[in-house]
DNA sequence: CCTGTATGAATGAAAG
DNA sequence: CTTTCATTCATACAGG
């Protein structure tokens, strides 16, 4: 029972839902969106803040606790809430946690994924999560290979540019970034970290202090 | 196979930009931007939920403090910014005429879809309809996916008709390096093209159940 | 409105 | 490394 009726009949339904005058699908963010989602974004880093205040707060009454707490919470987090989870996921999936630091790792560009770096990554991540060497190499592979696709069909029907995709990643000392949105018409480079959020990563930072390599840049 | 197509979004915007009255410069983030946001915000939502976790488990027995709690945090911060909705990820729907020509292209048969000929079919089907060569590309995998998938099902059920045992739960373990135990809960991917709703709205509202305008305008 | 289903897309893993 | 496969995720629709 499929309709396909094909983008008119999708157009029409968005149209009604919302958006009157913006009639265009351009995956593009106006000004105001933008906005939205920094508000939506500074909204998440408030909640996160207080809700560690909170936890700092609880913790001193209940020391004996708190340890426990955050030893465990990336491991086993949700042991208490849910019982009846069995699930057992039979692929691997990185948890956003390991996702992050993997993209910084892959963005800092050591092309060269040695075997013993391998390990040392695996390690780290296990931290985060389940996760073996196999994984992280798969991963590592497969965001090589799908960057490279992509770049070579982006520079197949952006050849007029020169604006000289140097679509190689990694290496960027581009200034810290504050706020982050990119204000060119232009793509930034396709892995640029500095639209990453330092705001979060000290966030993060504060709340598991191990994971230090969050911002290492160096 | 997973590139999008994010010199799509830019030819996209010039259209705009051309039959637009005003000139409307909108500020223009890569799909990889927005996936790297999309990431951040799901850390973000994985810390909160945690927390959110640590918290009812610690109220459970101070349930004293809990009550101030929400009723002090939340400071209004989505109730105003509305209306707008971000552009959503649009999923490409094939026009009839295009489905036609595809399952045409299927059934030939000829299983080795080249990249040379894709761009040919994706040229082709573009006179019929909005289509990108990842689309073609996802379809005919797709459809060869189901279709053996259809295949092994019917033979499964035959099978079982002799055997009479017709658990075919899919839990069969294919090798993997390490054992599998139970994995964590591993949330949902934020995936949400809107920023906008689901993961974050749901999260902030089990924060604070007061708050349920913010789901108001979905 | 909510729930179920078909299907475009994403992605871990493996083959070539 | 590149391409392909298998599985999963998310969304567009149809039906209650």
């Amino acid at each position: 029972a499929s309709a396909r009726n094909g983008d008119m009949r999708r157009e029409e339904r968005e149209e009604e839902e919302e958006m009157g005058e913006e009639v265009l699908y351009v995956k593009v963010m106006t000004d105001e969106q933008m906005e939205i989602l920094r508000r939506q974004i500074a909204v998440y880093a408030t909640i996160c803040e207080q809700l560690v205040e909170m936890h700092k707060t609880v913790s001193a009454q209940q020391d004996s606790l708190s340890g426990m707490w955050f030893g465990s919470l990336y491991c086993d987090p949700l042991l208490t809430s849910s019982s009846h989870k069995i699930a057992a996921r039979q692929r691997w999936t990185p948890s956003p946690m390991q996702l992050q630091i993997l993209e910084n790792i892959f963005v800092e560009g050591n092309g060269t994924p040695s075997k013993e770096k391998i390990k040392e990554i695996t390690t780290e991540l296990t931290k985060h999560g389940h996760i073996s060497e196999t994984n992280v190499y798969n991963w590592l592979q497969n965001r090589r290979a799908r960057s490279k696709r992509k770049q070579t069909s982006a520079a197949a029907s952006n050849t007029e540019s020169e604006a000289g995709i140097e679509i190689e990643l990694p290496n960027d000392k581009k200034a810290r970034p504050d706020a982050a949105f990119s204000h060119e018409k232009q793509p930034q480079r396709v892995d640029d970290p500095s639209f990453q959020d330092t705001e979060m990563n000290s966030l993060v930072h504060s709340l598991y202090p191990e994971t230090t390599k969050l911002r290492a840049h160096m």
